[in-house]
DNA sequence: TGTACATCAGTGAACGCGCGTTCACTGATGTAC
DNA sequence: TGTACATCAGTGAACGCGCGTTCACTGATGTAC
């Protein structure tokens, strides 16, 4: 073995990790193996040695983003942040004017959608896994009877998101991003915030 | 003048209806022109006769799209139906499993995020009618200022399809359309269906 | 410790293919006489 | 009313291009001695 074993796996990490972004901006169709790649650093025959096909490395970032999702709310869990906190990070102005960095299911959510199974598995496994942090936060006692609800929290704050960056006229857009952080609010049965 | 004008504004349409169903199933950069005047019984040379490029058979498929779903709005209430009867009918499993056919910003509305601002602005006032008509039928007396809670109501619904289409388990691609059914209805202030 | 070797991550050109668009041509049909 | 003509919707081959993937080759570096 010439290269390390951890080399390679930085590599494929570093590779997974920039596709994810691309992905987000360009979505999976507007991403072409040589951009990604370049993107990371390298050229397009390397790619091959990484992953057996643009759909693999698709799943595979699809899953590294929701992970990385996962991460941001625990960290935000972590600094003490409520629900009302995580909500309203999520509907925010800055997260709907930078999707590369922001949510995976909001930018790819539709094209997922109409992916291979196997990235509908790992975006349900991995949507899953997020949604369950988000039922706890909830209700640290009784997660589980949260999870259907946290879903469906989720699914409306993924259509607001997209629908704000869809729409044309910037004060609507942003009118709805405050409309979705008091619906969420709402069906929570917190008070109302300013 | 050889063919009648009428002729011509009969092809346009039948390209404009063909091609909003397949973006519905294929996204708008998982459809070639050569596809989309096939469905058309068209050849590709032809497209040109009536569209200056791709983008613009994709703006204007998109306002056709929503024009056809703010009649099929329209039919619905005609036929008695209340804001209920919409909501059930929008989160449904037939919905969900006919994205051709279904709802354009469920199918549709990450790839019109990332699209040509022609497309954003028909989008945007397209969208704009039906939430215009969902919001009439919130308040008939004053649907103005029930437009911003609509287009909430809208996004959401977006999003729980959008989720439920993604989601590789069947159970919970259901049971998220009935959470976010009755979501809906929370939101409405009315009293929880079955 | 220093050198020869073997491995394999990475290069970059090439593959066939479908893309959006152009173009010379065809032929159906509305209009003029 | 019947015929010649002009228009232009539609055909289908071709354009250059970027796609995902393959492949012969390179060269950096871990291992064996």
């Amino acid at each position: 073995m010439r290269y390390s074993r951890e080399h390679k796996r930085a590599t494929r990490q570093r590779i997974v990790e920039s596709a994810g972004r691309r992905f987000k901006r360009d979505g999976f169709d507007g991403s072409g193996v040589v951009g990604l790649m370049a993107d990371a650093g390298l050229t397009a025959g390397a790619f091959y040695a990484h992953f057996e096909s643009k759909d693999e490395l698709v799943a595979t970032a699809v899953a590294d983003q929701l992970r990385e999702q996962r991460e941001g709310i625990g960290a935000l869990a972590r600094e003490g942040a409520g629900i009302e906190e995580l909500v309203r990070s999520y509907l925010s102005v800055e997260q709907r004017d930078h999707r590369e960095s922001g949510c995976p299911s909001a930018a790819l959510l539709d094209e997922i959608g109409r992916s291979t199974e196997a990235t509908k598995q790992a975006y349900t496994e991995g949507a899953l896994a997020v949604i369950d942090d988000l039922a706890a936060a909830l209700s640290p006692e009784d997660p589980q009877s949260l999870r259907l609800k946290a879903l469906s929290l989720y699914a409306g704050m993924v259509g607001t998101l997209q629908m704000s960056r869809a729409l044309a006229d910037r004060t609507l857009a942003d009118a709805i991003l405050e409309q979705g952080i008091q619906n969420a609010l709402a069906l929570l049965n917190l008070p109302k915030a300013s």
